[in-house]
DNA sequence: ATTATCTATAGATCTATAGATAATGC
DNA sequence: ATTATCTATAGATCTATAGATAATGC
């Protein structure tokens, strides 16, 4: 909609980044909410580090709020997707375990920025939508490891371990998608209980699940 | 040392918790800051739970920042001290291991506040004397994970697996401390590499350690 | 005298709104 | 005329400090 060129000037001038105003309004935030954290980042900033000021941010956006939902929705979607096209498959449910477990984490340890740390911000859990579609996906993984085991503590840890390529990101510089990917998928399946036979087996048909 | 009676009269009273002021504070930030997070959470507030004014905070503290680098310390520092413990000790480093992980899983899920989720915060990265211990408890990690596997991923995997509890425990409701510390550090050396019949072994051995 | 606490407040924010302005579009 | 942006600011905080106060201790 937001034609460039239109409407007042910037009063300081940038290079065009090839953003709508809109979307480096998104891009500012996610890296200040990332690193920073939500209520430790302020308005300013993010309307100084999209290139605007702070009171332009308010044509776009209904408020700080409104920044951190499109956020944290626009970073579960993807996985929640991958869950739904792999759902209908026929495959073994311990290939496509793997296959979302691989996928979810590629999209967890690529982009710009760590946007999987959003999701370990208190504030997230205020954000209804947010946890309906992240309970959603949650769900996914339950329904695919049901017959793997029945024993919740493991889905629990099957979860929380894709989660926690969250808190390896964080803590090592840049890595290799696809190799951490897959090694987190390989370390999903072996803590909700898989064996080493039937494992390669998984990765196997979960890559063939991936590719196609 | 500061006793209870003397000074000026609170202006709310309530029922003695048998703490002292100062815990009272670090109590009451210790839930503030688990469930809302740090900058979110304000003086007042902690002050309020902890029965006294908001200034009087700074009798006891320098400031905010003083009362979550306390906490940080506190938390890590038990974990830091199992690792120490189980240095010297002749027994296999898986087994070594398998104690160190459980012993700290046991840590971060016991306790009246998930503590743990401090470790998540944005803001912790600033505390200096903090990120020194965690990297210390990291290295312990590593040290005992070398004879098992050179991977530097999987070093990172078994780590980040163990911190994983904090995430589930903020996911579910009340756990039973050992079956999860236990389930937790099979999972952690299951990642690390090692197979169904060392990790019994490990996790007998690893118990013994612990029960000495 | 000591001390734990209080009240009051300065100074520095921070969010969101009101209303003006300077472009293009028609 | 439309719109993307600006400037200015109201109102609501929030942290930390200054200085008073009301107990016990000696």
């Amino acid at each position: 909609m937001s034609r460039r060129g239109v409407g007042r000037p910037r009063a300081v001038a940038r290079p065009d980044t090839g953003l709508s105003a809109r979307e480096e309004l998104l891009a500012a935030a996610a890296e200040l909410f990332t690193v920073n954290g939500y209520s430790a980042t302020t308005t300013r900033e993010v309307a100084q580090r999209a290139g605007i000021r702070q009171a332009t941010m308010y044509h776009y956006f209904a408020g700080k709020e409104a920044l951190l939902a499109e956020l944290l929705e626009s970073t579960v979607r993807p996985s929640l997707e991958a869950a739904r096209l792999l759902a209908p498959s026929e495959a073994p449910a311990g290939a496509r375990l793997w296959a979302l477990a691989c996928r979810d984490a590629a999209l967890l340890c690529s982009g710009a920025h760590n946007l999987g740390a959003l999701y370990l911000l208190p504030e997230a859990d205020r954000f209804e939508e947010f946890q309906a579609l992240r309970a959603a996906l949650k769900q996914a993984y339950s329904d695919l490891l049901a017959p793997i085991t029945s024993d919740r503590l493991r889905a629990e840890l099957v979860f929380s371990v894709v989660e926690s390529v969250i808190l390896i990101r964080r803590n090592t510089s840049a890595v290799a998608v696809e190799p951490m990917a897959e090694a987190i998928a390989d370390a999903a399946l072996r803590v909700g209980g898989v064996g080493e036979d039937d494992l390669a087996d998984f990765r196997k048909l979960g890559r063939a699940l991936l590719g196609g």
